[in-house]
DNA sequence: CTAGGGTTAG
């Protein structure tokens, strides 16, 4: 054999860094260290096993640069993901400053394309594809293409890949899958499914793993069970039930409609499972409120090897979070810090809310003046927190500095900010955010509408709430719930009774679960036993809807409510899901109202039971005690809260002085305070209120 | 020499 052809074969067999470093110093001893073949196959090998400079020296020492020798070195660049480094490549490699201009050609565009879509340069990349109308050659390859579409469908421009797509004759399953993939990373959920479908049926063309990945996401986001339940049995058909990706995915889907048990049976059988499995498992729970399972979860994966990522302890820390548990919340912000997750912006949200959710405040604090970049979810976990620790009037505040540091909110943070002011109440910080919702344009945003009419709600403002509703003409299931729920909570039960069947009657709109939580509260509010009770039926036999657990809790309270206290009892015996902790909760407060002490310790046995740490039940038990004088019962429960450490949430009193919010820890001496200061000041209006 | 995919925070 010739040299060269010898050194061309040791190539093939490099496998580490040693071979590489000895065929080198070979092509060197040889005299073939300028020929362009080699190096071309040598620059990958050095940027693998050894270090993406000496490739780049490689490449420096030619005095030829080929586009296969260009395309070698962009292609090592690319796969050690220096974007930016490639991106400047590819502008050197097609400048005419040094009269070395080369011409790209199809494998250069594939690159160059990838590192516009992760730098999202759209300019740039539509630069590029203007470059290729008058090359057809590298416009039509299959892999052009893909990245092309690739590349448009990153940068949210669907109508620009699908212009892309529709240029290929015989698009193979590769640009097939890009478009679905697309569809779905863009939110378009039932594109991407419909998609798929054509492609199945019209055109024949079998989908690979990649393809049914996409689908079975898009399948999760819609939270549509049925659908992904026949992906699976197909998935099942052709044998691709050990595709880590796929069975990831799948599991995803289980857990995001709420298909507890199928998930842990689906986890137990898959082998091989790697970081995203365990962390994919962990959110199920989480997710489904199995706390505890969770975190238990999250030890075993540990215990048995698998290093978690980020993205597992975000997930954890959400466990923490759902069941109020400080301690492990903390020994898991120390893993994070230990690691530096917390350079990550969502591992530092999901600590704040952990600490915030945990009735840490000072914490997550904490945690938030020290992360370096805050971006809109940092600070609304940061406002909302304070609402939920009874710091609402902090909230406006912050969401001020929000913008003026430069962060523009979006739906989701206005949808925060608004629930965040209405646990205020203050009327006139509503008309203000209302006027801030409308000027911002998201007042078409059918969460906003339904936020905003809670919010009204909230502040006693029925009549603006009204207002916010009928202004608002093609009216969404949310919106009919929002204001179903405010004359619910203004005791207007038979309103919204009326207001329900007119949606059930007029509208498009078909009520779901959060409707019948809406519809349900009101009666129970309004004590309308035998409406609520046609209701709950209504959901079950009219709409197919299976009551969750907060549906069952709202029944038992409105049994409660009107003494029927056994018949509360007899819902919960028959019960087909898992009784939560606030079903017990419900029929424990209906005890105490009534004097039913016997059933009262039947639902705070269970109750501790599943949720030993809550203060706040330890509470409504001793208050049950001291209703029926059982003074040494009482005396047994402040004893355990004590020795348990368990923490009260602080309660706090808001004055509102020339528009400045005053807090008050609260106390006996307040009210008189402000008394007085509303006695001074007069027209000013006084807020108490007085948290448990 | 090359492509598309799975877990996360408000």
């Amino acid at each position: 054999m010739k040299g060269r052809e010898l050194l061309i074969n040791l190539c093939k067999a490099c496998d580490s860094g040693k071979s590489t470093a000895k065929l080198h110093s070979q092509i060197l001893k040889t005299g073939f260290s300028h020929d362009g073949f080699l190096t071309t196959k040598l620059i990958p090998l050095c940027a693998t096993f050894s270090s993406i400079e000496d490739a780049q020296k490689l490449f420096d020492e030619m005095p030829q640069r080929t586009v296969y020798l260009w395309n070698s070195l962009l292609r090592a660049y690319s796969k050690h993901k220096r974007w930016k480094k490639t991106w400047v490549l590819f502008k050197n490699m097609v400048s005419d400053e040094k009269g070395e201009k080369t011409l790209p050609d199809n494998y250069t565009l594939a690159i160059v394309l990838k590192a516009c879509t992760e730098l999202q340069l759209l300019k740039q990349g539509k630069i590029l594809h203007g470059y290729l109308w008058k090359h057809e050659k590298i416009r039509l390859d299959l892999f052009v293409g893909s990245a092309l579409i690739d590349f448009y469908s990153k940068c949210g421009e669907m109508s620009d890949a699908s212009k892309v797509f529709n240029k290929f004759e015989k698009p193979d399953v590769v640009l097939w899958t890009s478009m679905v993939s697309g569809y779905e990373q863009n939110g378009y959920f039932e594109k991407a499914i419909a998609f798929f479908s054509r492609m199945v049926v019209e055109e024949g063309i079998a989908p690979d793993r990649v393809t049914l990945v996409s689908l079975v996401s898009a399948c999760a986001k819609l939270v549509n069970l049925k659908l992904g339940r026949t992906v699976h049995g197909f998935v099942i058909r052709r044998g691709f039930e050990n595709e880590l990706s796929l069975v990831n995915a799948l599991l995803n889907l289980y857990a995001k409609t709420d298909s507890v048990t199928v998930a842990e049976k689906l986890f137990k059988m898959i082998e091989g499972k790697d970081v995203v499995t365990w962390s994919s498992m962990i959110s199920c729970y989480s997710h489904n409120g199995a706390a505890v399972e969770a975190l238990k979860l999250f030890n075993e994966m540990i215990n048995k090897g698998c290093l978690p990522n980020a993205v597992t302890v975000v997930c954890a820390l959400q466990a923490c979070a759902v069941a109020c548990d400080l301690d492990e919340g903390r020994r898991i912000h120390e893993l994070v810090s230990e690691r530096g997750f917390d350079l990550q912006i969502s591992v530092s949200t999901a600590l704040i809310d952990m600490y915030m959710k945990c009735l840490s405040p000072d914490e997550a604090v904490n945690v938030f003046s020290k992360m370096p970049g805050k971006d809109v979810v940092a600070w609304v976990a940061l406002l909302s927190g304070y609402a939920l620790n009874g710091m609402a009037y902090k909230s406006i505040g912050i969401f001020r500095v929000m913008l003026s540091s430069g962060i523009q909110p979006d739906a989701v943070s206005m949808v925060k900010i608004l629930a965040s002011s209405s646990e205020l109440g203050f009327f006139r910080q509503a008309v203000c955010l209302h006027g801030y919702v409308t000027r911002s344009g998201f007042d078409n945003n059918a969460f906003v509408g339904a936020s905003l009419i809670e919010l009204y709600s909230k502040c006693g403002s029925l009549d603006y709430a009204i207002k916010v509703f009928e202004g608002i003409i093609d009216k969404d299931v949310v919106l009919w719930s929002a204001m179903i729920a405010g004359f619910g909570i203004h005791g207007r039960g038979e309103e919204s009774l009326k207001l329900f069947y007119r949606m059930v009657k007029s509208s498009k709109a078909k009520p779901n679960n959060v409707t019948f939580v809406s519809i349900l509260s009101a009666c129970s509010h309004a004590g309308l036993l035998s409406e609520g009770i046609e209701i709950f039926h209504m959901m079950v036999n009219d709409y197919g809807l299976d009551p969750g657990s907060q549906h069952y809790s709202i029944v038992v309270d409105l049994l409660g409510r009107t003494g029927e206290v056994d018949k509360a009892m007899d819902i919960i015996n028959r019960m087909p899901i898992p009784v939560e902790p606030h079903v017990w909760g419900a029929l424990l407060a209906a005890c105490r109202i009534h004097h039913n002490v016997e059933i009262g310790e039947v639902a705070a046995k269970n109750l501790l039971g599943l949720e030993p740490n809550h203060a706040g039940y330890y509470i409504l038990l001793s208050n049950m005690y001291a209703v029926d004088g059982k003074w040494g019962n009482l005396e047994q429960i402040r004893t355990l809260i004590k020795e348990k450490g368990l923490k009260k949430m602080i309660g706090q009193s808001m004055v509102e002085i020339r528009n400045e919010i005053h807090s008050f820890v609260a106390d006996d001496k307040l009210h008189s305070e402000c008394e007085n200061i509303y006695e001074l000041l007069g027209q000013l209006e006084v807020i108490i209120r007085l948290q448990l």
